[in-house]
DNA sequence: GATCCGGCTGCAAACGAGTGCATAATGCTC
DNA sequence: GAGCATTATGCACTCGTTTGCAGCCGGATC
């Protein structure tokens, strides 16, 4: 049933030959958008002919033509952290529909990494770079400005350039952690913030004092701490440290789940039980959180959508250069599970 | 001035222009290969012009002509499968030192799916493909052999062809997952078999029935169950379905982690302890089964080495076509946490 | 019946790099 | 100093596709 010849590529010529025609009437007529300066009797016949054959495009030589690869950068800081599968996945999935193609970087946080990676990218002509690593800095967006590659951020927002973003709503993320700690009866509740140059652990830092002050409690100083890096052993660090200072607190909300994780692994080195004694809320509702010891009280967040905005973005901004940036903000939600109960 | 022109791409012409030669001999001194045609002077003076211009050739025409992208796609069922996020992040890593960019897409396991997108990979030229997806079928490898795309597989083998491949030794792995449970003195074991037309199914369950033979242990064909796929609900199917029929077990081997989480569902549901009335062991040792409640005992496998292996044999044959074939065999160990006891 | 028009289609020139072949420049031999 | 081999360079074509332009045709207009 299959007529995919495998072999020798069919080209445009294949086609018009067995159509009869010229090949450049076969371009015409295999391209929606010059389809209509070709007669409806022949479009069909070409049509007909080149899926007889088999006919798949060769993307290397239109983009020659037209200086486009139907390629998209997209650069991440490491793969491996659970948070990055479903958004990727949701990115592929909305370019393959358009007919463009994702090429992945693992640049580990690290900016020069991301800056050689980017370089390559250029070279390799894509036609847009969507980056889930961009901190608060400018160098890569003026270095993909200069050079005419469209940037798109994900999982990252940066408010003083124009430029296209898909996130959650982190204020809102971290409002619905704190009212649910708030509505227990929490009212010490201590902070593992994220590193605050990026806009994660800034908006989320934000929010959980602002919620707190609307609520009418005063957030005290000394049960908020930055992470470093937004990992277990940090988180462990964090809340080893609270609890060795003797801070008096009965909840804590982290920055995101591998920092609460890192909580856990401070209580169980000092006996600490959870909720009991402490309750624990997340961020971003990793996969299998609901399976920990206890399970994890979190803030889900919609990682495919927000990957395959981030594409419909990227997919808008080359369609049309001269459309406005637009951020788009998805919406978190609370997953209550075992790990939070009242004080 | 910087040198990296932004705006326009700098070209061979643009290079040749600058270094008074013909455009050929810029493609001539500028290739390691046919550096040697030209004159070393001029060589010089050419690299020179280049370096100064910023020269960076265009892969996409140079694809076009040579028939080469120094692209290798890479086919995954499912980056969302924990399995598989350190595999990828280990071929990338090893092809990117190489000069090689990889280029992923997803196929759910879909026998066409991943038939369309190896097409479309062939359409952009990719030297070879590396797939995790191989059942034990011939079709994606005799589409490619006829295109002359070269093939390694990665977490799969196929006996029946000459095809590299870089896997964990499955059957040693499955063979101390079955002498620990042995050894801590369980003779009634249940064996949850993953789908038998993988490779990693087959030898799973090959290496099960035989090393309880070996131990002098006759397998119980009513404890061995075949699951439809690699997932948590299937697990739970299968194992209910062994508690429900009242089966005489005191531990279960299963085929891989997801499958041992069915199992820990299946307890959960009829008040069945674990590991005090059954012990549960895994198989991937999938990041963060330290955490599960119990912690899962479970083998090891080496993932990103195995990614990064497969990519080394595809730069292999890439560097010669006619190099035999190659099977890696990594080592896997067993992690013994707290879902196996005495019975 | 000459003119014009609009709809289709073919022609040919690109895009940027690689490569077989011809040729110019050089060095060597006798 | 003529003949010839050797080296270095240029020319022109090619990869598969897109696209501006020209040309063809039938029909409508005067």
């Amino acid at each position: 049933m299959s007529n995919v010849k495998a072999g020798a590529a069919v080209t445009l010529r294949d086609v018009a030959r067995v159509a009869g025609v010229h090949p450049a009437t076969v371009s015409r007529a295999l391209n929606e958008e010059t389809r209509a300066l070709v007669n409806e009797a022949t479009a069909r016949r070409v049509l007909k002919a080149a899926e007889k054959l088999g006919y798949q495009p060769n993307p290397i030589a239109r983009g020659l033509k037209t200086n486009r690869s139907y390629t998209i950068g997209v650069l991440i800081p490491d793969l491996t952290n659970p948070l990055f599968p479903p958004i990727l996945r949701g990115i592929e999935d909305r370019l393959e529909t358009a007919g463009y193609t994702p090429l992945t970087a693992n640049t580990d946080n690290d900016p020069e990494r991301e800056l050689l990676d980017a370089q390559a990218m250029r070279a390799r002509q894509v036609d847009g770079i969507i980056a889930a690593t961009a901190r608060r800095d400018h160098g890569l967006h003026d270095a993909l400005l200069e050079a005419g590659i469209e940037l798109v951020l994900v999982n990252r927002r940066q408010e003083e350039l124009p430029v296209s973003s898909a996130t959650a709503d982190d204020t809102l993320g971290m409002r619905l952690a704190v009212e649910h700690l708030l509505s227990l009866g929490h009212t010490r509740i201590a902070h593992l913030a994220g590193p605050l140059d990026y806009s994660t652990g800034l908006d989320r830092h934000e929010s959980f004092l602002e919620t707190m002050r609307a609520a009418g409690v005063d957030p005290d100083p000394d049960l908020v701490l930055v992470a470093e890096v937004f990992r277990e052993p940090e988180g462990e660090r964090l809340c080893g440290q609270l609890l060795d200072e003797g801070r008096e607190f009965t909840a804590v909300a982290a920055a995101n789940d591998l920092l609460a994780l890192g909580c856990y692994d401070a209580f169980a080195e000092r006996g600490v039980r959870c909720p009991e004694e402490v309750s624990v809320v997340g961020f971003n509702d990793m996969p299998f959180t609901a399976r920990f010891a206890p399970p994890l009280t979190t803030i889900h967040i919609p990682h495919y959508e927000i990957g395959a905005a981030a594409a419909e973005l990227m997919l808008e901004r080359l369609g049309d250069g001269d459309s406005p940036t637009r951020e788009i903000r998805l919406e978190p939600s609370l997953v209550v599970r075992q790990s939070t109960s009242a004080p």
